[in-house]
DNA sequence: ACCATATATAACCCTTTGGTTATGCGTGAG
DNA sequence: CTCACGCATAACCAAAGGGTTATATATGGT
């Protein structure tokens, strides 16, 4: 995944009206009114969201007559999924290193305890 | 977490600076001048994007004579990473789910599903 | 006391975002 | 054919985002 298409999926994920629309997407694909439904804006609003959502590349849409079926599409939600666990999981484990760290050493005060290692 | 934080979250993951930094971070806390030399741009705003990070919880601040150090929180990106998790595994089921069903399909007409690339 | 260093804040600029209303366009129904 | 429906697009607006330069604040060094 391009570095930019991160930056999509995490500003496309930044908004709860898209969240909430990923939410019912989570339970099969709909067309454009049902999904819009749940949300109190106008229609404009909801096809705006909808593009934002297809530009990150989570959802596809086909056209099926005058109605446009919207689906999930997992993989760029799978891809940053991947980016943000990775670090989550680094950083939980730094962050329980630090923990212990700071309760074995309560009383030894002040200094620095230094760079931890690489990846 | 409350459902704002998500959105302060996600948003500051948006930002390709922003996640070098934490990045960065990961490699254990700093101080504000070492998190900016990577980054071409002036000094505030750096300050600016440290400023996002710290309202989204992602980092903590300590004055430490006049040097600020910085050092990751993980836990709203450990909140972060369960929510999208939730929906990465559910999508994911519920694409190989369509994959399975193109191929099956496939297989008793003798065409192509064509459609979906192998990832 | 003075100057340099580390960082924040202010003021400003342009672009993007998220909403609106009004309108257009293709499709299905009668 | 004509009309209603489902959706997109256009034009507009206020607010937020990401950058800048200039300035302020606090600390450290000499």
């Amino acid at each position: 995944m391009r570095e930019g298409q991160l930056d999509l999926v995490f500003s496309a994920l930044a908004d709860p009206t898209r969240r909430g629309m990923l939410e019912q997407l989570a339970d099969g694909e709909t067309n454009v009114g049902t999904l819009a439904e749940p949300h109190d804006m106008s229609q404009p609003a909801v096809s705006k969201h909808l593009r934002v959502l297809e530009r990150a590349g989570l959802i596809q849409r086909t056209r099926s007559g005058r109605e446009h079926r919207i689906r999930i599409d997992p993989r760029p939600i799978d891809a940053a999924s991947t980016w943000i666990g990775r670090y989550a999981r680094f950083w939980k484990q730094q962050f329980d290193a630090v923990d212990a760290y700071l309760e074995a050493h309560a009383k030894k005060t002040g200094k620095n305890p230094g760079k931890r290692p690489k990846r």
